[in-house]
DNA sequence: TTCCCTATTTATAATTC
DNA sequence: TGAATTATAAATAGGGA
């Protein structure tokens, strides 16, 4: 996250992977302690890193032992239910971003339309023949003028030049 | 960590507190995972939040409770990341949605039915051309920029102005 | 409430020392 | 190497709909 954006992918170079390691590594930590301080959570996490045989705990083996063992008694039905709690984050997300992608690719639509609606009606004049309520079903306004609009283009391509002539 | 730095505290406000809990658990997730990627490393979490009876767990039931096993027993057995391969295949997935979105966001490129909607316009292919989904979303489109449009006119009407970027 | 949007603060990749 | 610095990317607190 910073001079360049970061790639979803292990880190090829061994070097910086590890470099990014160490720093990640702390990060979390620190972002783990922020939540159980700020927000009155029970975190517990173990971390096999590749450059040491013991893991790193947060916030220390003994809590996380407590909580692991809490956790491994969770009845049979809740621990199945929770089986997927993972797997619906990531799927939330990917859900999140296809909707971003949706809207946003829709926003682009509407302002490149926007943009082309008002070359039309600005050069064409189509302006005349439409009132609010022919736009609010632009459909039948298109439909309606699509022909004469046409027309008028056609005349328009022989002395390409004349950009617009006022109502 | 915005608008106001943050105080190393229990947030007191219950609401501002669950709204930055659901917001920082998700921060958590996702730095876990990015370390879990980028690093290849190891990491299981149980998170305990103040909402819900049963816990989170990252990166997911099956490993959480093997990684327990493992810190629980020491020995370092060697446990086959049998999720891994579904995971990464769920977030190339993420990592191509995220790019389509940049790419969407930054270039802001004309899209096929505007292309389609400018062809309509400035050339000769009237409505063969035009599918009524087409004519649909143009619809919504100038429902929703309709004062915009309007605006762009009135200023016209006056004096000058043009906005148009055809391609 | 929940989502969405910025203004800021943080985290951190690349770079320098 | 590695610690410190810097320039960006990312996370997120507060506020609005």
């Amino acid at each position: 996250m910073a001079r360049n954006k970061v790639n979803y992918a292990l880190i090829e170079d061994a070097s910086k992977r590890k470099v990014s390691y160490n720093k990640r590594l702390k990060g979390l930590l620190k972002k783990s302690d922020e939540l159980k301080t700020l927000c009155d959570v029970e975190v517990a996490t173990v971390i096999y890193g590749p450059y040491r045989n013991e893991p790193y705990t947060f916030p220390n083996n003994d809590v996380v032992r407590n909580t692991f063992i809490k956790f491994k008694e969770l009845p049979t039905l809740e621990r199945s239910k929770n089986m997927v709690t993972r797997e619906e984050f990531t799927m939330q997300r990917i859900k999140k971003l296809e909707e971003q992608l949706q809207k946003v690719m829709k926003e682009n639509r509407v302002n490149e339309m926007t943009n082309k609606m008002y070359e039309v009606f600005k050069r064409k004049n189509v302006s005349t023949d439409m009132n609010p309520s022919d736009l609010n079903d632009l459909r039948c306004v298109i439909k309606k003028n699509l022909k004469k609009v046409h027309e008028l283009m056609i005349k328009e391509d022989d002395g390409e030049g004349s950009t617009s002539n006022a109502p």
